[in-house]
DNA sequence: TGTGATGTTGAATG
DNA sequence: GCATTCAACATCAC
């Protein structure tokens, strides 16, 4: 699920479930994803605060806590939050909840427990040691052009890589590519500038778009606009070019060819 | 029943 | 040293 504008969702889901609220206890059923610490320390760490606040990265989530330090959230695969109160409605594959001093659970549910969380002293500091790039909703056209250089790597590479910007996934990776025709394949150093500027401009609109969206997001994954095309043999707009897929960068890629052209 | 999955990391390679 | 690729992670769903 989590790409940028899920974990958007996922912010604003954790702010009017957590914020002002006071940790009574955490309840830790499997701490394999809790990587800085055992389970028993997250615990004791977070008993008795209250988170105070949020800051969203690309694809991590920053829950800052009353004594200045954070937990990170970061979501993996297949991550997700959900509130409760009755016991009974606890997620299947929660890994640990924050039980608040209300009665309310905040459940972190991971099947595959690719998530990853952290309780930081220093959220700033990490993010500047972590390497994370800015979020792709903030990083300006001439930071963009620049990040991208004349790196001989995939657009669709380029778009991954979370450190040149962050947030974007596979699936709105090969969006974007989709939307401004180019191969995901083609290397990044030899776009054209005006390309490179298209690539730029429908980033922002189609995280732009999501983001928008996303409230809807659980109950309408099956409307999200790569549904439509994202099938092997699914006509472009130009009437004949067809839907391929290989991998590219690690990650199984769909284009439509030639509709989109190889740099 | 085998295969693939919306992500990241660290080792290996160029 | 830097850029890039790739296997590994763990488990579910189709």
């Amino acid at each position: 699920m989590p790409e940028l504008p899920e974990v958007h969702t996922f912010q604003q889901y954790f702010d009017a479930a957590a914020l002002q609220q006071r940790i009574m206890q955490v309840e830790v059923h499997d701490d394999k994803i809790i990587r800085n610490m055992d389970g028993f320390s997250f615990a004791e760490r977070l008993r008795e605060r209250t988170f105070t606040g949020s800051l969203r990265q690309g694809k991590y989530l920053f829950a800052d806590l009353d004594n200045g330090h954070s937990v990170l959230l970061h979501f993996g695969m297949t991550g997700d939050l959900k509130l409760y109160q009755d016991p009974g409605e606890r997620p299947r594959f929660e890994r640990f909840a924050f039980v608040f001093t209300d009665g309310n659970r905040l459940g972190f549910d991971d099947a595959r427990k690719f998530a990853r969380v952290l309780y930081l002293e220093d959220r700033d500091a990490y993010i500047a040691e972590s390497g994370l790039g800015p979020d792709a909703l903030v990083i300006s056209e001439a930071d963009f052009l620049a990040a991208m250089g004349q790196r001989k790597t995939s657009l669709k590479g380029f778009l991954l890589n979370q450190s040149c910007l962050a947030g974007v996934g596979n699936l709105y990776a090969d969006e974007i590519c989709y939307r401004t025709r180019v191969h995901p394949g083609s290397t990044v150093a030899s776009l054209p500038d005006k390309k490179r500027r298209e690539v730029y401009a429908k980033l922002q609109e189609v995280l732009h778009t999501a983001v928008e969206q996303s409230p809807h997001y659980r109950d309408y994954p099956e409307q999200w606009f790569w549904n439509e095309w994202r099938h092997e043999g699914h006509l472009a707009p130009d009437g004949k070019s067809k839907v391929e897929s290989a991998k590219i960068a690690g990650r199984t890629t769909y284009w439509a060819a030639p509709w989109q052209r190889k740099y």
